[in-house]
DNA sequence: ATATATCGACCATTCGGTCGGATTATAATT
DNA sequence: AATTATAATCCGACCGAATGGTCGATATAT
């Protein structure tokens, strides 16, 4: 019997804590069960209890952070009620001190160098930028319902306000140096203005 | 004594190319050196004859397809003399059709993974974006000489069009079915020259 | 004869996964 | 209450497969 009733839950939880962890520090190439066993104080055979495989595992932890990641873009871009700035809240997926974006982004690139050999993969990675799209899409709709924006289908444009969002992550993660904090709002800024002024009607 | 004098630089050119053709199919974290020997044609001693380590043959490779991806596309630059054509032509780089840019992802997406945790390839990312930047800012300062881009200093706006580019490529190569080549040259257009009207002088 | 080039068997190591057994907490029984 | 039964949780030694690298032997061309 189990001795506590959310045991399971706990548990799992507890494991994908530590393989996140794990992965980001290692990366998912080089991570061994071992490792994250170690991370989350159980042994292989505890472990495989709850993920009977690596490739389980990952999958698991892959679909979680996405989603942690995802809900809270959702919640900081309610905060906001103009279209144009729901569009530019995300900022804190340039920032530097927040753990989930330092953490986030070695886990994103190995998932997406994953997804290339991996249709499963991909069809995850589909799913969750389809949420940022519907994300994005409604400050667009509600932008142009408020006259702001000019007319055209939202979804495409949602699809290159996300692109420009992660050209510019990639950028500011892996080169630093020469690709600010600053540099990465400020084109953030100018690019998504500027994608959406390309549809005012002027000609 | 060697039976060709250029042997040495036929057989490193001819496992750089087997390399990268497997690295491209199975994945930089997948792929053996029995893989990369049998399309190479070589035993495994006769190919540490040539590259000591997999590490060794792993950078030579990386350096040598960014080089070629590069001088293609500051060659296809070179074809156009108007500073916004030069800044909107490589859209080789979504020509689901290229042969180097099907092959390029998988092999980049990889680099970039790897490069997380090691900061040698981070290096070598840093050097390849600055050759970017140094290309796409001698286009936006023959713009700003000629009158047809606003002033503002080319090095940052160079990392920002780079940046456009390559959050463009992400979503194109990796989800297809929604992101169409014509979705990916329509966002290119629109958010370089979108981006660069933000620095006209009006306010 | 000599230096280069190539081969492929072999080695040491790593790693994911398995499995029998130990442990623990509840449930049932006496 | 004490004991036994049961089912879950957890452990870690062990196994087999895969892999990167080595090395002595062989071949080839000067």
């Amino acid at each position: 019997m189990p001795p506590i009733l959310e045991l399971e839950a706990i548990r799992k939880n507890q494991i994908i804590e530590a393989a996140i962890m794990a992965m980001a520090e290692f990366g998912s190439a080089n991570v061994t069960m071992a490792d994250i066993c170690r991370a989350a104080g159980l042994s292989k055979g505890g472990l495989a209890h709850y993920y009977k495989s690596k490739r389980e595992l990952f999958k698991a932890v892959f679909e979680e952070f996405f989603k942690r990641i995802f809900v809270r873009c959702r919640d900081k871009m309610a905060e906001f009620d103009d279209p144009l700035e729901k569009l530019l809240s995300l900022e804190l997926l340039y920032d530097a001190d927040d753990q989930d974006a330092v953490i986030g982004y070695p886990i994103l690139f190995d998932f997406m160098s994953i997804a290339v050999h991996d249709a499963e993969y991909r069809q995850i990675f589909r799913n969750w930028i389809n949420n940022w799209i519907e994300l994005l899409s409604q400050a667009l709709i509600k932008g142009q319902e408020q006259g702001f924006f000019g007319k055209f289908d939202p979804d495409p444009v949602a699809r290159s306000i996300s692109a420009i969002y992660q050209g510019i992550a990639t950028r500011w993660y892996l080169s630093p140096e020469l690709h600010s904090t600053e540099w990465a709002l400020d084109t953030l800024r100018r690019g998504v203005k500027g994608f959406l002024a390309s549809y005012d009607n002027k000609r």
